[in-house]
DNA sequence: GTCTATAAAGTGATAGAC
DNA sequence: GTCTATCACTTTATAGAC
């Protein structure tokens, strides 16, 4: 899974770098040509020079961020899925296929960790709008292949709400990578300083619980009256 | 609670109405003065002659739909709080006051109900990046509030890890709030076409699983062998 | 490859006529 | 209150000199 799309030339390189880190901390539509320009000190017309257009930028570096993440999750997945072979995997297992790759696919870039996260987590929530069509129908099989794996695993969870349930974990994700200055705002620096392994495990935790609901719980499954809540 | 910022000149309100629809679909950075006018039939000067500038406009429209819904939730929980009285409020009746505002208070609009919920969301989206200075200390008392709730509800999750699992949970009700669509082209259909109050009740049981997660369970702690994901 | 100059279109805001 | 005309500025993109 080498990098091919990493320019070589050093002012592509750098042009790329500061479009990276401005997207990341101001989002894409914030950002102009004449920033990214600024910031890596050339002349307004490089970008246009060196990627062909702004949306061809924008569509590099979602492409360059995101496919690896995807492949590696598929791929993670695969593994797991022989491991168990037939049989159901654990529903950890499966959510940490599917957002470890998140933080451990090599980093090709200049990025400080915390403009990581946020870029990644940018390209998520940009779903529908701006994404390449690429990337857009490798997201649908990607949730296709994990929706089957977690239904393999979660049997008695019904389709429908297991695509809900699915659909609440990856906002809880997205919100995850995007979102910790605004958590270390508004809780005024009780979120601590975890490493992004341990923000992880606490995710895997609570979206395992969420998921599982009670249903299908490996060691022994609970049923605690809920009637309130149930329709 | 009755509504004080609906404005009851014709033109102002078609205006608003315009900017709502508006900034619902597309996102508020994405939405000119120019869009607004052409669509409620006013001309160019409009915006700015009934709210003065572009952005005042979109502080009104974030005060009017989010303001009533943090007071609705404040008082839900006050409220679930005077019935428990002292004792530890169960916890999905803490979430329900959390979210069940957010579909529950009084429409003021002429927006779809799809638009109105993809607005909340985007306003939810927004924080740190616009909001008015009065919201975001709103959204510190209530986050305060809440997580003392929660705190009380769920003694033994030690106080950093509640933050993030709240913060997990806020992810998840802005992406059921926002992607609905995405959910349904995603799933190609599979995730149905239920109804805000049983997509609510779905979630609500997501997000107490998640928070409680085998911990101070009402009915039976379940402290099943995790040692993989236990730092 | 780099850079300047400029085109063509869009932005929010406002002065001033009606 | 309404509307037109316009200002001052920014946007992406490109032609053409070096």
């Amino acid at each position: 899974m080498r990098d091919l799309t990493f320019p070589h030339s050093k002012p592509k390189r750098s042009l790329l770098e500061a479009a990276e880190q401005l997207f990341a901390d101001r989002g894409f539509e914030a950002v102009s040509v004449r920033d990214i320009t600024q910031l890596a000190e050339a002349n307004v017309a490089a970008v246009n020079y060196h990627f062909g257009s702004r949306d061809a930028l924008i569509a590099l570096v979602v492409t360059r961020y995101i496919a690896p993440v995807n492949e590696e999750r598929l791929a993670r997945l695969d593994k797991v899925e022989r491991t168990y072979a037939g049989k159901a995997v654990p529903l950890e297992e499966i959510i940490d296929a599917f957002v470890r790759p998140l933080i451990g696919t090599v980093r090709k870039s200049e990025l400080s960790e915390r403009l990581f996260y946020k870029l990644i987590g940018r390209i998520f929530a940009m779903q529908g709008e701006g994404i390449p069509a690429e990337i857009e129908s490798q997201f649908k099989v990607l949730s296709e292949r994990f929706t089957r794996a977690l239904g393999k695993t979660l049997p008695s969870v019904p389709a429908e709400e297991l695509v809900w349930k699915i659909h609440f974990m990856i906002g809880g994700m997205i919100h995850m990578l995007m979102q910790q200055d605004l958590l270390h705002r508004m809780t005024q620096g009780a979120s601590g300083n975890p490493s992004m392994e341990v923000i992880l495990s606490r995710f895997i935790r609570f979206a395992a619980s969420g998921l599982r609901d009670g249903m299908d719980a490996e060691p022994k499954p609970k049923k605690g009256p809920q009637a309130m809540f149930d329709f």
